[in-house]
DNA sequence: TTATAAAATTTACGCGCGTAAACTTTTACA
DNA sequence: TGTAAAAGTTTACGCGCGTAAATTTTATAA
């Protein structure tokens, strides 16, 4: 079927009896042409699948189709499943996507963000660390490629934020909560490796006040990732040391509620909404294992399609227009409410 | 601090004091040059930052520094973490790993395959999606670039295999639970994605024949890599039609385990090793999260970083060797039997 | 049919680097 | 100190393609 091997451009034109400019134009830009002649390119591409050398094309372009993605860690579920959606979303616009992880080490982010770099990518989606995060790295890659921060926000980084609206999240999980029970305490980790934390607890904290009730805040010890671990341990701890001072729990994340309620379970605690329950426990994030939990999580759930479509549609403005438009837009998507068993 | 841009190896040769060609072999290998010119290129990196074009470097080498990574399903935690190991380690090996994942799609599969030969890499780790793989396709490619098989293994393709000893951990499982309790009834998908299924049931059947019981499967229906799904709506059914023919359950792996445990939560069946409980349920994989399911998921771990260590050493060892030995090799990493409170 | 715009062709150069060949300098060792 | 080997330099070419300019061909409209 496939006629000699073709090894260049050079020769696939002569082949497909078009010149090298015209072919190069085609690859670029297939309505850029002629009906008639890209009939003749597609009708030589079937005979001999000719595909350009993609490190040649990238050398001599400013611009290339690569989108970088890179994520804080992407062993976490919640990360796997929004970098997921994103992917789709940029294969879909003819970009090629470039996934990364800095699997929770500030130094393997610029990496990730230098070796990002060397590829010239046309736009680079970012969730950044955070907290950890070397915002002066960040903020000098931010200035040379056009980029998205999404899920986690750094002031004044990259040329929008597209997130989680953490506040009306809490907000409407706290009103579930109190009109069906009793004002929850607030669990999280001292030093979380993510900043949308802050936002919530201070969210919490506004919320209880507006509510005329008094914000109680549980502190988890515990760096890192393993974020199940610290809220297991602490769970445990808690509830040992009995100093809840609500029959509800509203967690962090469900992370950390997954962990809790491994501990509650463990002793002999019954969470749920029943009466016969001591404990409602709710978390935040709607985790893809949150729906099989025992029992199962209620939390909020982020708007995941909305944010990987708004995050992908805003690197993509960005590319076409060429450069920022200057005033640095945030668009954040509300959450909504998953009642499940556990709360 | 830094001196005026440098555009390219020549300027960056010029401000060093050394040739451009001895530039580019530094930049192949820093140990080939005289360690006093190395000297001198390495305190002009420190001025002026100046990393060599990847694409022009790439363009004019038959081999890059590129190592594919290709997994059947990222969003699943499982080969997130096999996939964050291998990362790390072809980092450490001074290459540069491309993560791909086939978002259990066989047509993706290919195309990550095809965009992988694009990029001209010195060789790839792929855990094909098994079953649904495009056989022709993956043999096709392996006969182009060096390719080490992971996870799942496609008989004849790759140049070789580093997996799971699911026979060997299907039968500790199986040994501790007769020892301990009721030989299990096993439960999988009538039609599961990963191939690594049916070896599982293979091996109980014979352990169980072995060990003198009558095996006995119970097959979930459904399609697709929502396996905590299939898991919780087959475990229901199983539970009300009253089906178990026995008080032990081994799931063929654990995001089935985790689906049913739910199932079995919301219907009131205490799981656990306990004489207060009513089923015994064990898992497979060690999945990240099966330490925090409620009750914690007895399972057979497979050994993540032997594995991760030898895929990348084998793919390295055949980077190096330049071509295939010949004889394909099968490398099985026994699995850990991890006692927990579910079984 | 003719004028005009649109598209294709020809020609030519450059991107940034790998790499080979011939030559020169440095290093190591007798 | 002399000498061979190792390392560095100079020169030169090529990789596969983008892209600009000038020219020719083709399609569309008057």
């Amino acid at each position: 079927m496939d006629t000699p091997k073709i090894r260049n451009m050079e020769e696939f034109a002569a082949l497909s009896g078009v010149s090298r400019p015209t072919v190069s134009k085609y690859f670029d830009d297939p309505d850029s042409v002629r009906p008639s002649t890209r009939e003749k390119i597609e009708q030589a591409l079937e005979q001999c699948d000719y595909r350009p050398n993609i490190f040649a094309i990238n050398q001599n372009r400013k611009l290339t189709k690569n989108v970088g993605i890179v994520v804080p860690y992407l062993a976490d579920p919640f990360f796997a499943e929004i970098a997921r959606r994103i992917e789709t979303l940029v294969i879909e616009a003819g970009f090629r996507p470039i996934l990364l992880s800095s699997h929770g080490d500030p130094g393997l982010e610029v990496g990730n963000l230098e070796s990002l770099r060397s590829i010239k990518p046309a736009g680079v989606l970012l969730a950044p660390l955070g907290r950890a995060s070397d915002r002066a790295a960040i903020e000098a890659f931010c200035k040379d490629v056009p980029t998205v921060n999404f899920d986690a926000n750094i002031d004044g980084v990259g040329e929008a934020f597209v997130g989680h609206n953490n506040a009306q999240a809490t907000e409407i999980m706290l009103e579930y909560l109190t009109r069906t029970g009793e004002p929850p305490v607030f669990f999280e980790m001292r030093t979380p490796p993510n900043p949308n934390a802050n936002k919530r607890r201070n969210a919490y904290i506004d919320t209880m006040e507006r509510l005329g009730h008094v914000p109680r805040v549980i502190q988890a010890e515990g760096e890192g990732w393993e974020i199940e671990d610290i809220g297991y341990r602490e769970g445990r701890r808690v509830i040992a040391e009995n100093v809840l001072s609500s029959r509800t729990l509203f967690c962090s994340n469900d992370r950390l509620a997954i962990g809790f309620l491994a501990a509650a379970y463990e002793m002999g605690l019954r969470v749920g909404f029943g009466e016969d329950c001591a404990l409602r426990v709710a978390g935040h994030d709607n985790h893809p294992l949150s729906r099989y939990t025992c029992p199962t999580l209620t939390t909020v759930s982020h708007n995941y399609s909305a944010i990987a479509q708004r995050s992908v549609e805003t690197v993509l403005g960005l590319i076409e227009s060429g450069r920022p438009d200057g005033d640095r837009k945030t668009t954040l998507f509300d959450g909504e409410l998953i009642m499940r068993a556990s709360a």
